[in-house]
DNA sequence: CCATACAGTTCTAAAAACGAACTGTCAAAT
DNA sequence: ATTTGACAGTTCGTTTTTAGAACTGTATGG
């Protein structure tokens, strides 16, 4: 399974692995997210080699999450914004520096706060159901094909006809 | 920046990222949560090379994702079980899900549909404020350092003196 | 005794990432 | 007029990771 082949799988979370799923690619998100938006900017804040840098913008422009716009004529340079796709990744990006907030900070304390605009108040992100707005759990949701689906499909049955115990499970 | 490295910088996302940062290890963390515990199922699910599998499933389970649980004395055989450090990766799986069923669809629809027990219905994942209940977006949520910040802090300024556009940003 | 299940480990080749230097345009300073 | 520095890459040789396939070792069922 190379990264190419990630893209074209029934699986929703394979895909987007395809497209976000390296070390580098949402560090870079995250200096967007940030308001990097030029090449030394991501560069210097990263420390990312050059040429993976220009790689992996090229590939996110290509996917249609940055958009590459000329600020400056004369010598030709260009900044990379988000698109809506890419502003859509923020429940992502949340979701994983809670995480972090939550299992990976030290004596010291979370390095950062949120605080959200409208209520004013420093938050922590919360998931939650579209329709009857409890926040979710993994045993809490059920899963079945949808109309793209075919064999691996997401967060659901794969083909594993494997685990069929052959001596009872402990 | 190596991957040791970056568990040790003062950014949730960083650290989050070199625990479940790269392709695999996320791909290895669905089945996970589709109930695949052994590591023949996850290397025929995967088609992952047996050495990576191993390194991955070693470097996640001490890093307390997940717990290696003996199921079986004679040959010792065991499962890896998602630790509740490692369930609480459920948000950021389904934001990442999400995104794809948004995004990367093709014509034929979402490979797969979440119904929620609780209300019945299919749902998508909302991430809303813990503390007013709103949906989040990216541009109503201002960062401020927390009480383990330094420099690089998770989404909030790093360490980028460069921005300084010399020619007016056209 | 042989085939199979399972959970790895070992080895070599191929791919990706690193690191440092180089290209090229232009503006400001000397 | 020449040099310096900002900026956005590209090129290239070296190191690290990953892929791919085979091998190890215990145990079971036939």
């Amino acid at each position: 399974m190379r990264w190419d082949e990630l893209e074209e799988e029934p699986c929703s979370m394979a895909r987007t692995i395809g497209v976000i799923g390296d070390r580098w690619t949402l560090l870079i998100l995250r200096e967007c997210f940030l308001r990097t938006r030029r090449f030394e900017g991501f560069q210097s804040a990263l420390g990312i080699t050059r040429h993976l840098l220009a790689e992996r913008l090229k590939k996110l422009v290509r996917q249609g999450v940055l958009r590459r716009i000329p600020y400056q004529e004369s010598p030709k340079r260009h900044e990379y914004i988000l698109t809506q796709k890419g502003l859509d990744l923020y429940p992502i990006m949340m979701a994983i520096v809670h995480w972090g907030d939550t299992h990976m900070v030290d004596e010291r304390g979370r390095p950062l706060l949120h605080q959200h605009r409208k209520c004013g108040k420093n938050f922590d992100p919360v998931m939650v159901c579209s329709e009857c707005g409890e926040p979710l759990s993994a045993k809490e949701v059920h899963t079945h094909p949808g109309p793209g689906a075919r064999t691996t499909a997401a967060i659901n049955a794969p083909e594993k006809p494997k685990a069929k115990a052959r001596r009872s499970a402990a």
